[in-house]
DNA sequence: CGTGCAAGGATTATTCCTTGCACGGTGCTATAAT
């Protein structure tokens, strides 16, 4: 088949990017497939392509309902108008009218959430699926067994749909979370495609410091010597509002982000950066799933992530033009238990899992027993997802095993910031890659400085790159992985 | 678990220290009563 032709027709390129035709290739074979493609911006066309030229219905399971409208807006405008997205914002009555044209539509979004409503789920496996997408497909792992469990439910609906081919899709999964999708996707003789993280235009640093007033001046000299756009990523969304007026003072177009923010605020925020009216971003880590910005140069941790998956995934929005980046993180001893402590809480205690499941078999609803055992939504939703197939005891093995797990995760990071060998090898080696051959610029371990490495302000006019003979080889190579 | 802020007390100026308490991420969905 020649799919170069395809690709010209339908959407004008002349060729694939590295990876794209190869999950092209597999999925018109009918393989369940995992990409995982570092660039979010060629990812999109591994369905559409494909879904273009088969017949029936491409489902495409998204976590967030404003990645379902940009998904929708750039289809439209690529002149594709058979898309519509299922979600609560699409009013009953038009939901009612979308199930009736249903066979007018190509491209259907959903939230996992959704899919899983008995009602809605019964009403697609009915159909002729093409192709069953995961869009972001790493929050299987990410988010699926400590907040979204809808994630964890996914495979129930591939095999009542028949087994359509499976294309999950994401830019960064370590071996844990390739394990996760796969099992829970239910995806037999899954084809995996998998590009290196490896990324030699982005260096790698840790900054130790004393106290969190000393990472305030750090992030306050460091704006004013060094240029963005950049993401400085923080802990809590107090300290966002806090950084963010303290830069602003400095002068910087700067603005905060984070889900405490109105809907519409963060749309605007996220243009403006976008089109580099702002040159910062200072944000939890709600920002950046679905922000394809090509020219970011920094990318700072205020604190530590909560995994070195995570980690890569943030450091990794950095630097996709292929010119010079860095990954700073910021280091103060203290922030391992604060860490530990937001990412541990929100699994409940055996006490408040005893509570919740009696005030259950007492026939209150799942919300008014929540509210009954003093424990979160979240928190009720999980017990409820995870009882509804294990017994109390083994509910509480898992909850142990989850906390271990994250315990796990987060001894990676610490790892990562207080042992000394070189950061790109040790990221490296989380995502089972080895360093293939060396570069005499590499990391702070490794010794250089951040500031040398990145084009200050006062030569950033004269010099836009300073790559010498052997960093030029290295971006040839390996042209923007 | 650690931080930062407000309140309280000691003290004798408008400042200094201790104590106590709140707070700490990520998103879907739901359709009640004003």
């Amino acid at each position: 088949m020649d799919l170069s032709y395809e690709l010209k027709k339908r959407f004008g390129y002349d060729q694939f990017r590295p990876g794209q035709e190869e999950v092209v290739q597999s999925i018109l074979q009918q393989e369940n497939t995992l990409a995982i493609l570092p660039t979010g911006m060629g990812k999109s066309l591994c369905y559409q392509l494909p879904g273009e030229m088969l017949s029936g219905l491409v489902v495409i399971i998204s976590p967030l309902v404003s990645l379902m409208e940009d998904q929708v807006a750039s289809l439209r405008k690529r002149g594709e108008k058979r898309v519509a997205a299922i979600n609560s914002f699409l009013p009953q009555e038009q939901r009612k009218q979308l199930f009736k044209d249903i066979h007018t539509i190509k491209f259907l979004f959903i939230s996992p959430e959704m899919l899983n409503r008995p009602d809605i789920g019964r009403f697609l496996t009915n159909l002729s699926i093409s192709i069953l997408v995961v869009d972001e497909a790493h929050c299987i792992s990410q988010w699926g067994f400590d907040f979204r469990p809808d994630y964890l439910r996914l495979g129930e609906f591939t095999r009542l749909a028949g087994n359509p081919p499976v294309l999950a899709l994401t830019a960064t999964a370590d071996q844990q979370v390739e394990r996760d999708i796969i099992q829970y996707l239910q995806m037999t003789e899954a084809n995996v495609i998998r590009q290196s993280v490896d990324r030699p235009n982005l260096k790698y640093f840790v900054e130790r410091l004393n106290s969190e007033r000393d990472k305030t001046e750090w992030l306050k000299n460091r704006l004013t010597a060094t240029s963005g756009p950049g993401i400085i990523y923080v802990s809590s969304r107090k300290r966002a509002e806090e950084l963010t007026r303290i830069l602003q003072q400095d002068g910087h177009q700067i603005a905060s982000y984070h889900a405490g923010k109105e809907a519409g605020d963060r749309h605007i925020i996220q243009q403006q950066f976008l089109s580099g009216e702002l040159s910062w971003i200072c944000a939890t880590n709600a920002f950046g799933m679905g922000v394809h910005k090509e020219n970011i140069r920094q990318v700072i941790h205020d604190q530590l992530p909560a995994s070195a998956a995570a980690y890569v995934q943030e450091a990794g929005r950095a630097g996709r033009d292929g010119n010079r980046s860095s990954a700073v993180l910021l280091y103060v001893e203290e922030d391992e238990q604060k860490v530990r402590f937001i990412v541990q809480n929100d699994l409940p205690e055996e006490s408040e899992v005893h509570h919740f499941v009696a005030m259950r078999k007492s026939g209150h609803t799942i919300e008014v027993s929540a509210e009954l055992a003093g424990i979160s939504e979240t928190s009720a939703r999980l017990i409820q997802y995870y009882s509804e197939t294990l017994t109390i005891e083994d509910v509480l093995k898992t909850f142990t095993k989850l906390k271990y797990d994250k315990e796990e995760k987060l001894r990676e990071m610490i790892s990562y910031v207080s042992e000394n060998t070189c950061l790109r090898e040790k990221l490296l080696f989380y995502f089972d890659e080895h360093i293939s051959d060396r570069y005499d610029v590499c990391c702070s371990v490794c010794g250089i400085r951040s500031e040398d490495w990145l084009l200050n302000k006062s030569n950033v006019k004269n010099n836009r790159t300073l790559l010498n003979w052997e960093e030029r080889i290295e971006l040839l190579l390996c042209p923007h992985s």
